[in-house]
DNA sequence: GTACATCTAAACACAC
DNA sequence: CGTGTGTTTAGATGTA
């Protein structure tokens, strides 16, 4: 339908907007790439570097933008010249129009339309290109149409001479008529559009040739804009800068194609989105151009000017004083098309940080929402934290505790520390270990154990984690949970399976271990008993394991000691200190809450060894026992203490484990331990 | 660096 | 003799 004009292409694209494409290929393709290249001197070859790149995308837009408004356009003079639609002409027969429509294309596009292209100041060299390709095409057609239209004049005049002669055809010889008439109107409007064209290109410096010429030189940037429609920039690039400011306005970038068509289209409308626009930014991000205009107000401060160098994007020039900078500002930087194009793309550029900076926000906003929502949720459950636990946090991390409690009653160099860190407590929420054991629970924190394999006993039940606990502190835990206080081996063994899943695996080596162990510490006495030997705890030499731990502060300690309501408010203290803190590392919620129960027991713990090795001449605090059980000593080796009765009202814990009808133990013993899990 | 605790592995003894 | 139980030793590792 429109026939490309274009040298040595035989494309002939169906519509405007198919054209424009098609012309963009062209610019785009090595063969239009043979099209001489143009020639720029050295300061418009770093121009072109810096410039065109952003527009190459740019243009996309516009040409399509101008395609429609041209096929509008050529709808409505279609109109108003009464030619038949393209599309109607296209069925027609030759003879009626042949070439009628393809001469609107260089016609239809309007002056304006034409000078909205041309005021695109900055244009790449493939627009350029584009636009004098146009232009090319526009003259070549206008010969044509020329040509054509002598042509029709010829036929007319001689359908003329055989109708007078003949006297048909009335009705043909009014339609030509009418057509050579539309044909007239678009020659001139064909000739106006290309005169503005030329003049426009010429006014911009873009043309410095006669039209026609085969090879024209192109310029990167244009040049030689009129005053008035570099004013109207300004204040297109100023009031859209302080629209955006101050709206707010979350618009990606402008559309320098439409910014500046007319004087009466708004900044604002003519906004378009255009993501890719500003993506290339070659040119350094600095200060808007609008700062310039008010560089006067601060004179020492201008934002274009700093360590004695230009700021202007891709200047750098340098400025010893502030006078030659306000000189060379307005002598290399002065109200030009090229810092207007300048100007432009930093908008560009600022608009695309804005965009940025706005999505930031909203992420930002996002995420401290969701954190927000995060602190005040309910404390994470106690089973989760277990499986990331390990090793490694076991011993460290109890150490580490007294920071997360800042207001615990003792201080953190006192020997109290690991009590008030509350290492069970600790054990209970984040320690758990996975693989060999290297770090574990002291001994001392034996009693927080049972209250940990109590709120994770589902947990080391499936998980194949080891449990934070020497095989000792394991052994005795397994005896003490009996009925009787005492097991057999193999229950023992039953045990370790039964509660921990890890101890499903490696049997031959963790039972070594615990023979080993039941075998080495004193703390493990065999008893012959009717149905065999069986394991149970000495307490008291339980307790007495590494007492060096112990060693500290023996002043702190002995003050705690001379208190003999010590307990009730030391656990106040850590209860207030908690609850002020709300610390959800300390909770279980799921689990019941043994928190307290297991920072007392810890403490008694401490305190018992402490006691053990400060103040051993004390003849009433039997070793091994809590402080409360200090007071009224209650020595059986035959039956341990358990530790967990000595929590007495503090604790927390559930005793399930040692109702009756735990006496089931036994059940285990030869019974695999899966089907007991089961 | 040392002592201690713990774990692992292994050897050995003994009873069943 | 094999297995389970118990003891002991040795080495490695971690902690105080």
């Amino acid at each position: 339908m429109f026939q490309c004009v274009f040298s040595s292409s035989v494309l002939q694209p169906h519509s405007t907007s198919c054209l424009f494409k098609h012309l963009f290929h062209h610019s785009a393709t090595p063969a239009s790439q043979k099209q001489p290249e143009p020639i720029y001197s050295k300061k418009t070859e770093i121009q072109r570097q810096t410039v065109r790149a952003p527009f190459a995308k740019l243009f996309i837009f516009s040409a399509l933008q101008v395609a429609r408004q041209l096929l509008l356009q050529q709808q409505q003079q279609q109109q108003v010249s009464g030619l038949k639609s393209p599309k109607r002409n296209d069925k027609q027969p030759a003879l009626q129009v042949p070439v009628s429509v393809a001469m609107m294309t260089p016609q239809v596009i309007t002056p304006q339309q034409m000078q909205q292209i041309l005021q695109q100041q900055v244009l790449s060299p493939q627009q350029l290109q584009v636009l004098l390709q146009q232009q090319q095409a526009l003259m070549l057609q206008q010969q044509q149409l020329q040509e054509f239209y002598k042509k029709q004049q010829e036929q007319l005049q001689l359908q003329l001479l055989q109708q007078q002669h003949a006297g048909k055809q009335p009705k043909e010889q009014q339609q030509v008529a009418t057509q050579q008439l539309a044909f007239q109107q678009q020659l001139l409007q064909m000739q106006q559009l290309q005169q503005q064209h030329l003049l426009s290109l010429q006014r911009q410096g873009l043309l410095t040739i006669q039209p026609g010429q085969p090879a024209l030189p192109l310029q990167p940037l244009a040049q030689g804009m009129i005053p008035t429609e570099l004013q109207q920039l300004w204040k297109e690039v100023t009031s859209a800068h302080t629209a955006e400011e101050t709206t707010g306005n979350n618009h990606s970038s402008l559309d320098l194609t439409t910014t500046c068509v007319s004087s009466s289209a708004p900044s604002k409308t003519s906004l378009i989105m255009n993501p890719h626009a500003s993506t290339n930014g070659q040119l350094s991000v600095h200060t808007p151009k609008r700062e310039s205009l008010s560089h006067e107000e601060h004179p020492h401060s201008h934002p274009l000017y700093g360590h004695g160098v230009c700021k202007w994007p891709g200047c750098e020039a340098v400025c010893e004083d502030f006078q030659s900078f306000l000189k060379h500002l307005n002598s290399e930087h002065a109200l030009d098309d090229r810092s207007t194009a300048q100007c432009r793309v930093q908008m560009q550029v600022v608009q695309q940080l804005e965009l940025q900076l706005a999505k930031d926000k909203e992420r930002l906003q996002a995420m401290m929402t969701h954190l927000h929502v995060k602190s005040t949720e309910p404390k994470a459950a106690p089973q989760p934290l277990n499986l990331v636990s390990s090793v490694t946090l076991s011993k460290s991390a109890s150490e580490a505790s007294p920071q997360s409690l800042p207001h615990t009653p003792t201080t953190p160099t006192a020997p109290l520390t690991p009590v008030t860190q509350g290492p069970s407590v600790i054990t209970t929420t984040s320690m758990h270990t996975v693989g060999p054991i290297r770090r574990r629970y002291s001994d001392k924190y034996n009693v927080p154990i049972s209250s940990d394999i109590a709120q994770n006993q589902e947990f080391y039940k499936n998980a194949e984690v080891r449990p934070p606990f020497t095989y000792a502190s394991l052994i005795r835990q397994a005896i003490l949970e009996s009925p009787e206080k005492q097991l057999t081996l193999n229950e023992i063994y039953n045990w370790f399976t039964r509660m921990f899943a890890y101890f499903r695996r490696n049997a031959a080596t963790w039972k070594n271990a615990v023979r080993h162990n039941l075998s080495l510490h004193k703390c493990f006495v065999r008893v012959e008993n009717v149905k065999g030997a069986v394991w149970t705890v000495d307490e008291v030499e339980f307790q007495k394991r590494r007492p060096q731990k112990i060693s500290g502060n023996p002043s702190l300690i002995k003050n705690m000691q001379s208190s003999h309501a010590y307990c009730t408010p030391l656990n106040a203290a850590l209860q207030a200190s908690m609850a002020e803190n709300s610390i959800p590392l300390y909770t279980t919620a799921s689990m019941g809450n043994p928190t307290l129960g297991n920072l007392a027991s810890a403490i008694r713990e401490e305190l018992n060894g402490a006691m053990e090795h400060t103040n051993s001449n004390e003849s009433d605090s039997s070793p091994g026992r809590s402080p409360m059980q200090a007071v009224h000593p209650v020595h059986v080796k035959e039956e341990p203490l358990d530790p967990e009765e000595a929590e007495g009202p503090l604790s927390l814990v559930t005793t399930a484990n040692h109702s009756p009808d735990f006496d089931h133990d036994r059940d285990y013993e030869d019974e695999p331990v899966n089907e007991d899990m089961e």
